[in-house]
DNA sequence: TATGAATGAGTCTTCATTCAT
DNA sequence: AATGAATGAAGACTCATTCAT
């Protein structure tokens, strides 16, 4: 049962196509892999504290070959964004597929969250920390993909309430109470770390449902 | 009971005080002024984007006169970060004073944490985004200070165990779950806005203590 | 008798005044003077050519200290074009208030725009080649000027038309012949040289009026 | 009868042969298209304003066959200039060849000219526009063929002179003031226009010829 | 206390051109 | 004939900071 009531969401039609306005594979797997080492570039030192000299170096690429790839700075940060979100909204997705009752799919929306962040722990930080530096329709594109991230919780929450499954609570609160447990992790959670996601997803989960269930009399 | 056993932290010596070596009182009431309003400006432009021509314009001062109270933008931004440890610390020293039993204690602790981001959003602001530019033994005693804050939170979590009036818990885990979830308001709990600090603190305190009790046979 | 029946122009209220808000007489100086070298720069290498880096030496100046002077390069273009417009539309009026005939009028514009080409031969240059590197609002004010002063020229040929001091003629083409045959002379013209602007200002004027005079029979 | 004494020019010796040595007549066909759309291009939007990369997507052709057919952005320019100096002297050519008085002949050197710059607009702005751009050797070639041309119109100006039909003029001074008169309608003459190179060219001489016929007692 | 001119290294980005394929 | 990845110097412009006044 999708709880949430929405399409499953595909990897944004229109944002990275028409960013990227069809290539040869090769040159999508160098962009990716621009991307993906800037995104470490970018977690470690900030946004704006890196230059363009320093991706040029760490990419091993001239500054010409740089921009053969990435249209801008800014256009580099929105693609590890979206990696972020595709990645996010996959495992929304997925869950949503399961279905289940909602405690089930709230564990399960951890699960798929924390995974995401202990694989992606440097695009994270820098989708959590470096968001501000996104402008105009990009800024606006980010806010709306996270938007509806958080109606997929606030819908999950607010489909247990109405099962009789939690307690009465105000859904978007509550909402934001779980993402700010489970994202601000990326502080902490690495993927070369000792802790592996599900260590960190189960006990969360266990705080978060005794919390809201309903308390059985 | 103060539970977490440390001594009750004073507003940073050798930071403020080393850097700013004994002024008139007018001198410090006017720099006071020029770190508030310039937290304001780095919250919503951010720290690097955000100029020193700016923020002389916005204090109405010429760039001469704005160095006159500022020693570097680094030291402004160190300033700010040290606005809001000062707060939280005073407010982790109230509920070490205040005593009682760990839940109450994590929930006073809530209540005065949500109440500094409440009151100082712009400056939380600044402190969550912009601490990775910090360098060298500023960013090292920015780490110290957030540290210590953590360990308190972790030993009124250990406190609460030993009790038996919480369940066996990584306190470590759950204090990064506790933080997560109270400073991620910083995305949209302000001062103007119609939620208070105790409207958030509540529920929050709610779901989480509901969470880490030991369950009642 | 004011023949065009326009309005003596001012040197451009909010131009030169919005553009550079409100400054020192000592930085008004500074920058007129950078104006005037700047032209003869541009004149002598090209707008596109002259990199900020050139400007700097050539003006003693390091690239923070022009900025402080001069918002842009194209700013600095137009501050170019407004020189010659200015002196040229005081020309202009000069000789709307004198009045008299048409012919005399004419060949007293010849008098005044070869005076400006003659004093002004960078800014001329640069004005004549490179008004196509202004953009948007700045081309749109130029092109205004500029077909301002056209409109003054074929206003004097339609008086003397009308006047029956000239024959029937296209007064649109006419004044673009002789806008031609003077302008064109920015490519020779020099204040250094032998040639003073009056040298060239009387055959020029027995040249044209000749040429549209109606014939005595 | 051959009023400059000059032999009649051709289409350049050693300039497109030297640079372009040698091929087939497919690779001259393409090689002369790119110099046509590239003269819009460059009219259009400025000779350092616009970039290789737009010549290619104007062209249809990657970077790599672009320069298969040009050799460098300069000698682009250059072939555009030849292309107008060509012309022109062909029809200079043309004019030596019909002979007849001196006033016919400036009447015909007009409606030539003007043809030229009727019929590539384009070509003719860019060459009276970006000639600064053009460096060392082909500056200085662009320079003497400009000049050899001139020496044409003041000859026509002097053999009238000689002959009685015009006054006593600075044969030097006059022949600007034509060229002037002429060249400057390239701000305005279009192929596309409702005005055709004739309605503009009779106009002119009426004018020029009046001015500087020996006037009739 | 305060001004604002000056510094010059630094910012991101674009350029004409080359070359292996 | 043609591709497009790569070069690296140069483009205009901004920065935090200093200092003579």
């Amino acid at each position: 049962m999708n709880v949430s009531g929405e399409v499953p969401s595909e990897p944004m039609p229109g944002t990275e196509a028409s960013a990227a306005p069809a290539r040869g594979a090769k040159w999508n797997a160098r962009r990716d892999a621009i991307i993906d080492t800037s995104a470490q570039v970018f977690a470690r030192g900030g946004y704006h504290a890196t230059g363009i000299a320093e991706l040029c170096t760490v990419n091993g690429l001239g500054k010409g070959a740089f921009y053969h790839y990435i249209a801008s700075k800014e256009e580099l940060l929105a693609a590890i964004h979206d990696r972020v979100m595709d990645e996010v909204m996959i495992g929304a997705d997925r869950v949503a597929q399961a279905g289940g009752p909602p405690s089930a799919q709230l564990a399960m929306l951890g699960d798929e969250l924390l995974d995401v962040i202990h694989r992606y722990p440097d695009h994270v930080w820098v989708f959590l920390h470096e968001f501000p530096a996104l402008t105009d329709e990009r800024a606006e594109q980010f806010r709306v993909r996270r938007r509806v991230y958080e109606r997929r919780v606030e819908a999950v929450l607010r489909a247990g309430v109405d099962s009789g499954e939690f307690r009465e609570l105000d859904a978007r609160l509550t909402a934001f109470a779980w993402l700010g447990m489970h994202n601000y992790t990326y502080l902490w959670l690495k993927a070369g770390g000792r802790v592996s996601a599900r260590d960190v997803a189960k006990p969360f989960a266990d705080i978060f449902l005794r919390g809201i269930e309903k308390s059985t009399p």
